[in-house]
DNA sequence: TATTATATTATGTAGTACATAATTACATAT
DNA sequence: ATATGTAATTATGTACTACATAATATAATA
């Protein structure tokens, strides 16, 4: 037997569920469906692809998860618009997540508040800018900051905003889902021995800059703000 | 009746799949699992939960699908190491995304690119840069560049390496997603009246940033690389 | 004509039965 | 005694039937 010959991998036993949820997918793309087009009824699928609707129905309890498609009694189904997020909303959780997932995705945190920049100041309005505002002002006169508990609920309620104020509803859905990674990574690194040093650009350094600077230099000072989580890398 | 009173919801109508599915994510989050812990059988689930045994399939079927649990026959069921992204990845073409979440995935993605310059500092390595050159070469020296998807195979290899030069495993993932949706963006630029123009700065730059730059400076030559698809905001 | 009753239809749920794979225990042979 | 083969066991995988439920269409009635 040759060296690079492939070991014995395990038979991929598909279940037909499996088989069947991507029978439909390819169904569903290949046709070029769009929303509200009225899919074949259950008993139909199963007739037609030779199994059982019990089968049918495990497949399409998928897709009905994700919102790619739609049900109703006696109507049948409708190809939905689905959500982009939905699958990850489940799944993003501290409690079922590996430590490497939650790195990446902490990593993956630090990568969009420093490139976001150019969409904050795309849209950038006065309004929001009296938020951060408040939210910082506020956060300056709490006599309650030696907690981490504090200090991290500021720096949420903060860093949600700019999530808020670019404009771009995915990112800022994700942010939500990010919170619990968020806050598990914070108590974490507060459980160090090494303590990060503070950034030297806070808060209202960054306010400042989206008031009068450029989305180059709000780059560079969130990167700094952020520097304590960037020397973990 | 108050002007700010609420208008007559819909009833949403969760199916027993539904709630299943909720019960059991709370079950394993609140449980403190851990990944290979044996779960409960189907049969013993049903009991418990007062439905039969067909719907609890269905739930699991999704979880199944979003690799939270495995199932061996005989063996039972275990809490498995969840994919954050097969849910995505599910969704994520453009054949079944509305052209809005089309936008804002493509904002993500010119978000990441220039966030990314640390994670790549950080990680880099020359024979990666050596794997850029050879790119930029053959692209330079390829003689089809009047030719739109030449010009966009080449782009997209390029900035491919980059992600996975990142060194974050989602990232590169999530990249490789995004694929489908880039050709399509791009497509839909091309059909535009206002041809954008193009960016200073090119792929040789780029590399030379890498090489003899600073994080800083890759982000700024990376937003001018894409200045043609961020003119769209 | 308006309203009510009835039938129809497709999804939602329940329950039973059996197939299949994996494991254990046991039996047999060299 | 080790190895091999056989049978029993168990939990998931699949199929099938039956009925509940909601939404719609049709017919019947005042």
């Amino acid at each position: 037997m040759k060296n690079n010959s492939k070991r014995l991998q395990p038979i991929k036993t598909t279940s037909l569920a499996d088989q069947v949820e991507e029978s439909l997918m390819k169904y569903l793309k290949s046709n070029n469906f769009s929303t509200g087009d009225p899919l074949p009824k259950e008993t139909e699928l199963a007739a037609y692809l030779g199994v059982s609707r019990n089968i049918v129905r495990e497949a399409l309890s998928r897709l009905r998860m994700l919102g790619i498609v739609e049900s109703k009694k006696r109507k049948g189904m409708i190809l939905a618009e689905p959500d982009l997020l939905s699958g990850v909303e489940r799944v993003l959780d501290p409690s079922i997540l590996s430590d490497e997932a939650m790195k990446n995705i902490f990593e993956l945190r630090l990568v969009l508040e420093v490139g976001m920049g150019d969409l904050l100041f795309a849209r950038l309005k006065d309004e929001d800018i009296k938020i951060l505002e408040n939210i910082a002002t506020k956060e300056a006169n709490d006599t309650r900051l030696a907690s981490l508990k504090v200090r991290l609920s500021y720096e949420i309620e903060f860093h949600s905003k700019l999530y808020e104020m670019s404009g771009n509803d995915t990112l800022k859905r994700f942010q939500k889902m990010l919170l619990p990674v968020f806050n598990y990574m914070m108590e974490v690194e507060a459980t160090l021995d090494k303590k990060p040093e503070k950034g030297n650009i806070d808060h209202f350094d960054l306010i400042e800059t989206l008031k009068n600077g450029t989305p180059a230099q709000f780059r560079e000072n969130m990167r700094e703000h952020l520097t304590p989580h960037y020397q973990r890398l």
